[in-house]
RNA sequence: GGGCGCUUAGCUCAGCUGGUCAGAGCACCUGCCUUACAAGCAGGCGGUCGGGGGUUCGAGUCCCUCAGCGCCCACCA
């Protein structure tokens, strides 16, 4: 530590934390201090995959929660000589962005639009009437928007003092994300574990796009039971049957009943005919027909939910589709309807949306008589893309999958166990990824109808008759990557072949976010593009997460590296909890009253905020608290004061002597500080940064309140030079530590106070030693301290209890407790009766009986006129 | 319906492998200008550790059960 005094800063009279963010940020800039130093071998590097987050929104405190959580990690392993590889990403693709984009400019993809290299949106938006513009214009568009969000968002995280390195940046839109991506894709591809399949997919009608059971969310909706019957084809009783989707009575391909179910066991094997549309279908058994929901029947549409979807793929019933993709009835209907009545019924549902389709056609059924009674109100889940606003629809479509375990036992085994493999923090967080893994019912579904993401980087052969041949998808050079589709031309076709006979065409669709934010750690640690940075990040240290995206990202990223490393992409994950609102509800942005980070971290600063999310325990929900940030913004202060004084009691020198600490009661403290350090580390290095927090701070407030004012008139000089330098020197160890326990929670403060008396960082300082700590803690009685601080206490008490000052003089005090205890109170009696006012201070040993301290207080003096 | 977590002073929460564990901070009350800090210091009030069983010499701490709260998942008739 020895060094020129010349390059440290003053310490200030009257110490502030106004100012702190701006100078230190800056400063940290300048000097690089988080930059990740790549020369470092494996072991010595700790690495984390960050959450990028979604930027088509505005940040809110449940993010700023768990990031300074992931950077308390971080600094403290940067301090304790880790070299700490801590990039940050953004994840900008996808429908969020692109939704942002429309309203913000008030626009709308039209992909059959030719790109305008002079478009320009509108000057005033209005949201109704969007101006339709080119794919491309579009994605420049999202560009556009995200490069601004972006800056925002940096800007905040600079401001809570995340020691990211920030030269490491990435997007999830960018051109390393999307090489890594299509790479990644292909690979798949080529071993077999993407393909592509027809078959009946979730799909949301308002963006036209297919989503992911990952993005799927049941929400109680009001809905209806109606009644009506089908006839026995063959004559005989009529069987009734209760829906919620009547309008879905004309894609009716089957009815179901449990096969247990008596009742309609003579039905079985036989065909019942619709009602108002004439059309005969079977009857089946099937063990999911719940014999105690409805009348026991179904009915089988293709498609009216997932069930129907799996009564229909186990039963083999034919499709007979009515639906669109935009969620309207077709204007044609299926060819089972032959009959005149039939197809006039049909005709007076064509082109309506479900819901009006809905109510027609229960006017229909009533007017036919057919309708039993009527409709009966029930609220019932039903399933919505987490971010629409219109349930979900099911519909036949091409889409690209994944293989993730959804439909391979050996495979979702192989995952189930890369969740053991993983250490989780806290532990009980891998039930939610035995759950999810454990109930997947499909593959990934990673293919999006959207256009602003990751095109699939493939190309499809137009035949001779104008047919698009999806068997054999023409495929990129993997050293051409990232390629576009609809503007890249496959080898061996040129442009003018596209979209004609005998030519090509690009494949139309996007990659879901999820593809690629999958891919995280191989997209910063420079997968096939760096091999040198690969071989020293990968598989990376630690994946800090929110809860609710372990079936997600989580899951997705594990799936990725299983296939392509068949390892784990991390050693560990940390997951946070929740903030909730004084109401104990999760807090959202829904809520108008939710407070903006930036608003919090001006009133009570970046360290206070940091306080408040540091302090809530790994993965416990946590009430958003003011209070707390008060406490904290409190903390920042005492450490600027309590240093002020044991930098300035020292003289200014930052050199220190080990050797000088003589006096018992300092080797004592020091020997305290010792134990601190041992569970800060501890507590550290098992994740929990929180009780880290709470050891030092409960710690700090009584060096200051006790072992400061202890020893504080001999580190003055009252007893001599070689005690002084006892004291301040036990001192100034001791803030030196605490400085640096502090340095990851309070990362301003602590940078400030280091810099008035210390060389360089305190974040790129060592972690406290302990061995040098017990070196000059050698041979220390803790109850020296222990006593000193009780006896003390009871001096304090005195005095508060006879309503005076502390500083008035104690004539006498009279202390009885165990020989043991006086012994080493011996030790320290002159720091008591100097921290005491005490003129005779009496020891008495006293082998039975309680300790006991006696208080004689001189007279008050007379009132001053 | 299944899973996970939570339930300790008015409030926010610690209590790690059962034996000074009944705690901290905030709030409240009473004092104190004490030469690092009045954005401070000293002291005080305050809880049958959700209910009920059980294991044990001994249980906030382990087991069972019930209740409430929260989150996640589940085949929408």
């Amino acid at each position: 530590m020895a060094g020129s005094v010349s390059a440290m800063a003053e310490v200030p009279e009257k110490p502030t934390l106004d100012g702190l963010e701006a100078r230190w940020r800056d400063r940290w800039e300048r000097d690089a201090t988080y930059r990740f130093d790549r020369s470092k071998e494996r072991s010595a590097i700790f690495s984390i995959d960050t959450p990028p987050p979604t930027v088509s929104g505005s940040l809110h405190m449940g993010s700023v929660f768990g990031y300074v959580q992931t950077d308390c990690i971080a600094r403290f392993r940067r301090m304790r000589g880790e070299e700490v590889f801590y990039p940050m990403g953004w994840d900008d693709n996808g429908l969020p962005t692109e939704r942002r984009v429309e309203s913000f400019f008030g626009v709308r993809c039209d992909p059959s639009l030719p790109y305008d290299p002079a478009f320009e949106p509108p000057a005033e938006p209005d949201r109704k009437r969007p101006v339709p513009c080119s794919r491309p214009n579009f994605v420049e568009l999202c560009l556009r928007r995200t490069a601004e969000d972006e800056l925002v968002f940096e800007d905040l995280w600079r401001r809570v003092g995340l020691s990211v390195d920030w030269t490491l940046t990435y997007t999830t839109i960018g051109p390393k994300a999307q090489r890594a991506s299509q790479r990644a894709f292909l690979r798949n591809l080529a071993r077999g574990e993407a393909y592509a399949a027809e078959a009946p997919t979730l799909w949301d009608v308002t963006d036209q796009t297919a989503v992911a059971q990952a993005e799927l969310e049941d929400r109680e909706q009001a809905g209806a039971l109606h009644r009506y019957a089908f006839r026995a084809t063959a004559g005989g009783e009529p069987v009734t049957i209760e829906t919620t989707r009547p309008e879905l009575l004309p894609a009716c391909v089957a009815l179901v009943c449990h096969p247990d179910d008596d009742r309609y066991r003579h039905l079985v094997g036989s065909t019942v005919t619709s009602p108002l549309f004439g059309v005969d279908v079977p009857v089946h058994t099937h063990e999911l027909a719940q014999p105690d929901k409805g009348t026991g029947v179904a009915m089988i549409c293709t498609f009216g939910d997932v069930t129907d979807v799996i009564w229909w793929r186990e039963l083999d019933l034919p499709v007979r589709n009515i639906l669109e993709r935009n969620g309207r009835l077709r204007p044609e209907p299926p060819d089972a309807i032959t009959t005149n009545p039939g197809r006039a019924a049909y005709a007076e549902l064509a082109g309506k949306t479900t819901k009006q389709a809905q109510v027609r056609i229960v006017e229909l059924l009533r007017e036919a008589g057919e309708l039993e009674g009527e409709p009966r109100p029930i609220t019932h889940p039903v399933k919505f893309y987490e971010r629409g606003d219109r349930p979900l629809e099911i519909v036949t479509s091409r889409q690209w999958y994944i293989r993730n375990g959804g439909r391979d036992a050996d495979l979702r085994k192989a995952l189930l166990s890369r969740g053991e493999e993983l250490k989780w923090h806290p532990g009980f967080m891998k039930s939610r990824y035995d759950n999810w893994v454990g109930g997947l019912n499909g593959d990934w579904l990673i293919s999006r109808q959207r256009f602003f993401g990751v095109p699939f980087p493939l190309w499809y052969r137009i035949g001779a008759d104008g047919s698009v041949d999806h068997a054999d998808p023409i495929v990129p050079d993997e050293d051409l990557l990232p390629i576009d589709p609809s503007s890249d031309v496959p080898p061996g076709f040129t442009a003018d072949q596209r979209g004609v006979s005998g030519g090509f065409v690009g494949d139309p669709d996007i990659m879901d976010t999820w593809a690629t934010s999958s891919l995280s750690p191989q997209i910063t640690c420079g997968w096939e593009d760096d091999a040198d940075l690969f071989g020293r990040t990968f598989p990376m240290d630690l994946r800090p997460q929110g809860p609710e995206i372990i079936r997600t990202w989580l899951f997705a990223t594990v799936v990725r590296s299983h296939l392509e490393h068949d390892v784990l992409p991390w050693s560990d994950a940390s997951i946070n909890g929740w903030i909730l609102d004084p109401d104990r509800k999760k807090m959202s942005k829904s809520k108008g009253n939710v407070v903006t980070p930036v608003d919090l971290l001006e009133r009570h600063g970046s360290d206070a905020v940091r306080y408040w999310a540091a302090s809530a325990r790994p993965g416990t929900d946590t009430a958003f608290d003011e209070g707390q940030m008060k406490v904290g913004r409190r903390l920042a202060i005492k450490l600027l004061n309590a240093s002020k004084f044991v930098i300035g009691v020292g003289e200014g020198a930052a050199d220190v002597d080990p050797d000088a600490v003589r006096q018992p009661l300092d080797r004592a403290l020091l020997a305290e500080v010792a134990d601190l350090v041992d569970e800060a580390t501890t507590a550290f290095e098992g994740y929990d940064y929180a009780r880290a927090l709470e050891r030092t701070e409960a710690f700090f407030w009584t060096f200051c309140d006790d072992a400061l004012e202890l020893v504080k008139g001999r580190a003055y000089g009252s007893l001599g030079p070689t005690a002084s330098a006892s004291a301040t020197t036990a001192l100034r160890l001791s803030l030196s530590t605490l400085h640096r326990l502090f340095a990851p929670f309070l990362p301003f403060v602590a940078e400030e106070t280091w810099s008035w008396w210390q060389e360089g960082s305190v974040h790129r300082a060592p972690w406290p030693d302990v061995a040098e700590l017990r070196a000059s803690a050698d041979g220390a009685n803790p109850l020296v301290l222990q006593v000193a601080t009780a006896a003390l206490a009871e001096v304090r008490k005195a005095k508060t209890t006879a309503k005076r000052s502390l500083r008035t003089e104690v004539t006498a005090a009279v202390v009885r407790d165990r020989p043991e205890r006086i012994a080493a109170l011996r030790l320290a009696a002159d720091d008591l009766r100097e921290s005491g006012r005490i003129v005779s201070l009496e020891l008495v040993e006293a082998a039975d009986g309680e300790p006991s301290v006696e208080v004689s207080l001189a007279e008050p003096e007379p009132a001053a006129s």
